[in-house]
DNA sequence: CACCTATCTCATCACTGAACAGATTGCGGC
DNA sequence: GCCGCAATCTGTTCAGTGATGAGATAGGTG
């Protein structure tokens, strides 16, 4: 994409590099004003350069965006691995590794929400941020293989369980994230909340019924 | 909030009922240009008045927001009460809202994201989105009673398992929509995930182990 | 030196949300 | 009838944003 300045440690330019300066001031931004406070302009002045001076490194706002988020997942990523450090048991490391997702969502929402929301449209026009964002997934989706095979589970069913040890995993960060109410009526921490909830799903997974045991006549509705 | 018309029916005023007609002319906004193409000034020039002449019915763009999302909600809560028609067995009747979320979520994506997630920013401000989602929440909480009533589950479980059972459900929804290569990768329909996903849940509702089964040293990661 | 490329500034445009004064319409009270 | 009032709608204006294009500046290479 964007072609990088060949010397491997880029030394002082006109700014430095602004690069990286302009997506770390993204992060804080998105940290203390939210997504609405995050814009190319703001975060140009911040930094002390002129309002069109990102866009020679970012194509344009989606891009900027997207540099964030890759970020994002790299911060993820570095999350993931250190709250497996000292986890030996396959059922153990499962669980941090959701629970590490969920710490994130909680800790940092506004950038949680602008890596895996849609305000990036089309993903696959930034390499960087798929690459980041994969690496990330592998980790979960490496612990719910271990904790399958370990149950000597057929391999044939790590792909679904993955999916939906990544449901439950991203689908209660979303909902503790944007959905204060539902969690809020349990007077509980996030992470107690995470354990419980986590816990039905790791339940279900060693009792997968025969997937045709409950099927309803799923007429679509309307 | 907006006084309305003291007369039931909203008789033909200057515009007639522009209020509704501005709601519609945002949900259909969504549909076909997704959330960047949604603006205060397009509907009303779609409409046919003046640029400021929503603001009497909204305050400012969140108020818009707000009442889209509340018709997106009555709209899933008409739905949600179609799929339950002829469905008896309390985990039949539990699939199929469950489901139904998901058709709603994929078929209306960007509605769906607006409802749920964090562009209206405090939403406790706007008492008709929090009657119409609750409203709808409720159905869902309403079955997974009856599925734990009739398993004979104690009563203090429906909560956090109408939370999991959310969580699911949503989560899901969210990774469809928003993730596609979670899903593009398994050669399927959505429906068709949606229910091998939601048996490993319901299957899990039904072995949830000791909470304290599964307890690894949550050391905070940093 | 000349030349090239990357980087950055300046000026400008179209669009958005918002605020304000003022015009128009319908309704209730005198 | 007529007046005032409130709801509704319009035109105008302002600040902020993303984006574009022309030109200035720095660094490296011939």
């Amino acid at each position: 994409m964007a072609k990088r300045t060949p010397a491997p440690e880029p030394r002082a330019y006109h700014h430095g590099n602004l690069r990286d300066a302009l997506v770390q001031r993204g992060v804080a931004l998105l940290e203390t004003q939210g997504a609405a406070g995050l814009s190319l302009r703001q975060a140009a002045r911040d930094v002390g350069v002129s309002q069109t001076a990102p866009l020679h490194h970012f194509e344009g706002k989606p891009g900027y965006l997207a540099a964030i988020a890759a970020e994002g997942f790299r911060l993820l990523f570095e999350q993931r691995v250190q709250a497996l450090r000292n986890q030996i048991q396959p059922a153990e490391r499962l669980l941090c590794v959701m629970l590490a997702h969920l710490r994130f969502a909680v800790d940092h929402g506004a950038l949680f929400h602008l890596m895996y929301g849609p305000e990036i449209a089309d993903k696959t026009r930034f390499p960087e941020l798929e690459q980041a964002a994969s690496r990330s997934y592998g980790i979960l989706e490496a612990c719910v293989g271990d904790y399958l095979s370990q149950r000597k589970a057929p391999l044939s069913r790590v792909r679904p369980a993955t999916l939906a040890a990544w449901t439950a995993c991203h689908g209660l960060a979303t909902v503790m994230t944007q959905q204060q109410n539902a969690w809020d009526i349990l007077h509980k921490e996030p992470m107690k909340i995470g354990r419980d909830v986590f816990a039905i799903f790791i339940a279900g997974l060693d009792h997968v019924p025969a997937a045709e045991a409950i099927s309803p006549h799923t007429r679509r509705p309307k």
